[in-house]
DNA sequence: TTTGAAAAAAAAGCTGG
DNA sequence: CCAGCTTTTTTTTCAAA
């Protein structure tokens, strides 16, 4: 599967209809999704293929339920970077290569990024703060810890930046 | 697939194998698995499914290049719920039912949520916020724009619970 | 539970319209 | 974009270890 390069991709309304689709099922077959939104089972396999090739669809992960991994720990992090926003990214590039932290937002406000940690246990999640606070170009960070999970899923993330 | 409800389900060490090589993989392709961690395809399929039966796996979703979709926006929420922690989850189930929200997160410390909001554009960022800051047991939020996602890897949060 | 082989199903690839 | 047909790949089943 090769990245086309001279020809931008641009995902089309079909095309986030099949995603739709997908994310709603929680699979992609083919024949359901081509049932449920009334496309040719070609068109459909033509579509994602086409997805993929161009890397918008970038492989398909397993939904885990959470419940069954015991003693997980969830922490959220804001951070302050030490200079001008200017800086700001290559700090954030340093703390997404952090083993543990699977999120990095650069945002607006009084902190410059926050980060969403995930670890086995308190002595890993010892470690990653650890890490991060001794990040270059981190000046302060704060972590919160989260009690429980109410809610986390990563369908829904994408499916409401996609639908009308 | 109907779920064993006499019998609590536990994740074996071979199932961990397979999830973090389906994690790695991006896909569930049972020869690649196969091969990748040396048990059999039908070992792999067994397990799998066995999963799936106990909803550990609750599906499969896409990976989806958010570089594609124009115009997402991104925020999160820090909130103070107005009782006492007591009432709190009751709170968090009502925040988990807006739109735009796709997680929330109970949390120590100064606030009681952090929620994790995706909108199609501002206008549905304004009618998301406007929807919290509405909710019963909601005494104050304080909403952070996210300028640039530098990783969001939901792999990874699964993967740093997972491996040993 | 795990396995390898065999059967069934699904995906992928084509060609025309 | 589609329908149908062929080939290829993947999933599912199953008897035996």
């Amino acid at each position: 599967m090769k990245k086309k390069d001279n020809k931008k991709f641009e995902i089309s309304e079909l095309d986030k209809k099949i995603l739709t689709s997908v994310l709603d099922l929680k699979e992609s077959n083919l024949n359901l999704i081509s049932k449920k939104i009334k496309i040719s089972k070609s068109t459909v396999h033509n579509r994602i293929k086409r997805m993929k090739v161009n890397k918008l669809i970038d492989g398909f992960i397993p939904i885990i339920n959470i419940n069954f991994i015991q003693d997980q720990i969830t922490a959220i992090s804001l951070i302050k970077a030490k200079y001008g926003p200017e800086y700001a990214e290559d700090v954030g590039k340093r703390l997404a290569k952090i083993q543990g932290i699977w999120a990095v937002y650069f945002v607006l406000g009084s902190n410059d990024f926050i980060v969403l940690i995930r670890a086995k246990n308190k002595i890993e999640l010892e470690n990653i703060v650890n890490e991060l606070t001794k990040t270059e170009g981190v000046e302060r960070s704060e972590t919160i810890m989260v009690i429980k999970i109410l809610k986390e899923d990563f369908s829904d993330a994408y499916k409401f930046m996609i639908n009308d």
